[in-house]
DNA sequence: GGTAGCCGCCGGGCGC
DNA sequence: TGCGCCCGGCGGCTA
């Protein structure tokens, strides 16, 4: 599942490789043409598969850059654009001279979008599951969503933004894993992250936002941007499908103290899980108060 | 108008 | 071996 640190991972690599690149050619996979005939919103959002490949071909790509676990390539055609991209939960580009080098069958299979640059080599985009999203939006204002987004963990004021929100009526009632697991009021900060900070912090996913104290508030926002930091320069976690675009795994995994655990890393006790907001949380019933 | 809850997008993994 | 169920990030729709 890739969250904010892969998807970083992934932006430093498209970036050297494909800025400046004119795109001479795209294709998009039969299979996706054919949801999309169906009257489905397979990875292509809002747009068809044929003006999809009308509107990048001839591109140029000025920019790639991240926000939150988006990713967005700035482009010019006859004007600018933006091509924004999620990979949900098993969505990865592959940077590549054939779609025969992409490394392991489960990704070759299951390319849908293939962007071929002006020197030769391909941006493939692989998605499993098919949850990952292509928008063409002429800005970010075009879809809504991405003006709600929090700051950047990393960011000025993102702090402050998050302990306005957790406060707020919103979402003071509500369990602290939820609340930090939103995109509106911290970026980038998927179950994954979520549970290993709580876990870090000894704080009960299902604790309501609102009985925790700011002091330790402000060390769970600070806990979760070290993690976050700590795992982009891990190369990002490994949880089934994730790939940097030469096809590696990153070691982040190898760290985690909760995360997929069955005992507690710390003490030894048996792990539970809950579920929260529809969602697999694990937590040390021990340590996690 | 704000929000809670459900649906849809899917293949893989797992239990039986 | 094979079937069927469940999982999940996130937008969008309904109630």
């Amino acid at each position: 599942m890739p969250e904010l640190p892969e998807v970083e991972g992934v932006v430093r690599q498209i970036r050297p490789v494909s800025i400046g690149k004119r795109i001479v050619s795209v294709d998009v996979s039969d299979t996706i043409r054919k949801s999309k005939k169906a009257g489905k919103e397979a990875i292509l959002k809002r747009i068809e598969a044929d003006d999809f490949q009308e509107r990048l071909a001839g591109a140029q790509i000025l920019g790639v850059e991240r926000r939150s676990k988006y990713i967005y390539m700035t482009m010019k055609n006859e004007q600018e654009f933006l091509l924004v991209n999620h990979l949900g939960m098993s969505g990865a580009w592959f940077f590549v001279d054939s779609l025969l080098s992409i490394p392991e069958d489960k990704f070759r299979r299951h390319v849908h979008i293939v962007l071929t640059l002006d020197d030769g080599n391909l941006l493939a985009f692989s998605d499993i599951r098919r949850f990952g999203e292509m928008r063409v939006l002429e800005t970010e204002a075009d879809f809504p969503p991405l003006l709600l987004m929090a700051p950047e963990p990393f960011a000025d004021g993102a702090l402050e933004w998050f302990l306005q929100q957790a406060e707020s009526p919103r979402f003071r009632n509500k369990p602290i894993k939820e609340v930090i697991m939103d995109g509106t009021v911290i970026s980038g900060c998927g179950n994954i992250y979520a549970t290993e900070a709580l876990f870090r912090m000894k704080i009960h996913p299902k604790r309501a936002a609102s009985r925790i104290s700011c002091k330790r508030k402000i060390e769970l926002f600070q806990a979760i941007a070290a993690i976050l930091l700590e795992s982009i320069e891990a190369g990002g976690s490994t949880i089934s499908d994730y790939r940097n675009i030469n096809g590696e795994s990153g070691s982040m995994q190898d760290r985690f103290g909760m995360y997929g655990k069955k005992t507690c890393t710390v003490c030894g006790t048996e792990t539970k899980t809950v579920k929260i907001a529809s969602r697999a949380s694990v937590y040390c019933p021990s340590c996690q108060k």
